[in-house]
DNA sequence: GGCTAATACTTGTCTATACAAGTATAGATG
DNA sequence: CATCTATACTTGTATAGACAAGTATTAGCC
């Protein structure tokens, strides 16, 4: 109780407990979260309040919830490709050109259970994992981190990328148009984009052909949407990839 | 109908056709949205999901929800602080100095409806404005924005700064817990922060009493929480100030 | 074995209603 | 004039129920 001078709303309570158990480790990243139905009969609300609990968790980037599957405690986001940065960021700062230029790392991975969802495949299946770094002048580094369904774009690690850039092959083998791609978009305030002088890009970051050209500073990461599968390659599921 | 699939659901509808109207120019910031009744009854729907609607307008920034007045079109934020921050950046660039440094800028403001709506005033009621932009051996700028009550510390504009600085002076007039004064927080990724050697932050920016010291880039902004009166001035309204 | 259909379960959306809580206004009262 | 009060309006939260849509499992059939 402490000093609020009202209860907490029961949708609030219902989120902290469950972040709670979280915090404590009782709930584990990939575990699976009670249904709506059995938290709205444990914490005796209806079906509606447990909802909207979940939902703003999952906003909130702390579950994930699949359609007809349930909902499921989200990895932790940052450290996965940490290790992978730091060997990209030292490059660059061994290469020390003043060129802008670019660093490519190119893996398969493992989808976590955010990731999956996203791109229509189960946690633990495949996906082409590619991180990018831009420099340009030794001022700044934008950032790209890129999740693919392998199916949509079967030679995306074993392309020729010395004539062409892995967005280009994506944009050729994916041929849909710009706003398609985005599923998140970072939202860099105008006025800060005035300051750092990007005035030749969107305030909403697109994955778009070149985007790459900042002088100064910029972070975004990039996901692929599910709808892609629908417009490219007809339906597939776990057993045809 | 274009190419979706399924009908989008009916709080999707509500929500585009008022960013159609306030795109459009038919609802210009400041104006008042109609009502969840009204909405229930245009779309012929019921009342929750006109207010589901809302609610995820308010939180995308795109209206600003008052319990017992009603929903307003939200101002675009950057625009009102460009010109301030553009005169200070040349300050900066003119300055050209190598150490850490700091400059202020005092203003008395109007709030929006945003803005009053965290300060618990009314649109058009003063706030306090400052700007804070600091540089560090010429690589990176941190930039901070603060509206404050005037109430909460009304001697905010007239202080001698030379001995101690805004933040202090804040936190010394309103000794609050660092954490109650964030209502919204940038976070910033920290595998973002690894690589720009920011370590001693954590990954969700504060207003305490040293967040100055980042020795590359970082944006953010911070606010007073609402909850600030109850805690330090007792309560007060539009009448007392 | 391989395929199809029934089923049970999940989340997503929506309705109609209700009460709580906050605010503004008009009117009555002192 | 100032102050209180009733009223009407707003948003915030919650309920109980319903159907849609997506998924996994099981049972039955070829």
């Amino acid at each position: 109780m402490g000093t609020s001078s009202r209860p907490l709303a029961l949708y609030e309570q219902i989120k902290q407990s469950l972040i709670r158990e979280m915090d404590a480790g009782l709930l584990k990243p990939d575990d699976r979260v009670p249904s709506e139905t059995q938290l709205s009969q444990g914490f005796n609300t209806s079906r509606m309040t447990a909802n909207r609990a979940l939902k703003e968790l999952a906003e909130q980037g702390r579950i994930v919830r699949i359609q007809g599957v349930g909902t499921f405690v989200a990895r932790p986001k940052p450290d996965a490709a940490l290790l992978e940065i730091k060997s990209i960021a030292r490059e660059i700062a061994d290469w020390g050109g003043s060129h802008s230029c670019e660093v490519l790392l190119l893996a398969e991975e493992t989808a976590d259970v955010d990731i999956a969802a996203r791109l229509n495949l189960r946690p633990g299946d495949n996906v082409f994992h590619s991180i990018l770094l831009h420099k340009d002048r030794g001022v700044g580094v934008q950032y790209s981190e890129r999740h693919i369904n392998p199916a949509v774009a079967p030679d995306y690690l074993d392309q020729d990328y010395t004539r062409t850039t892995p967005s280009d092959y994506l944009l050729e083998t994916a041929p849909v148009q710009a706003a398609e791609h985005v599923i998140e978009a970072v939202r860099c305030p105008s006025h800060v984009m005035k300051y750092l002088q990007i005035d030749a890009v969107e305030p909403c970051l697109r994955l778009t052909r070149r985007t790459w050209s900042f002088d100064r500073v910029a972070t975004y990461s990039t996901m692929i949407s599910p709808g892609f599968r629908y417009k490219l390659k007809g339906t597939f599921n776990r057993g045809t990839i």
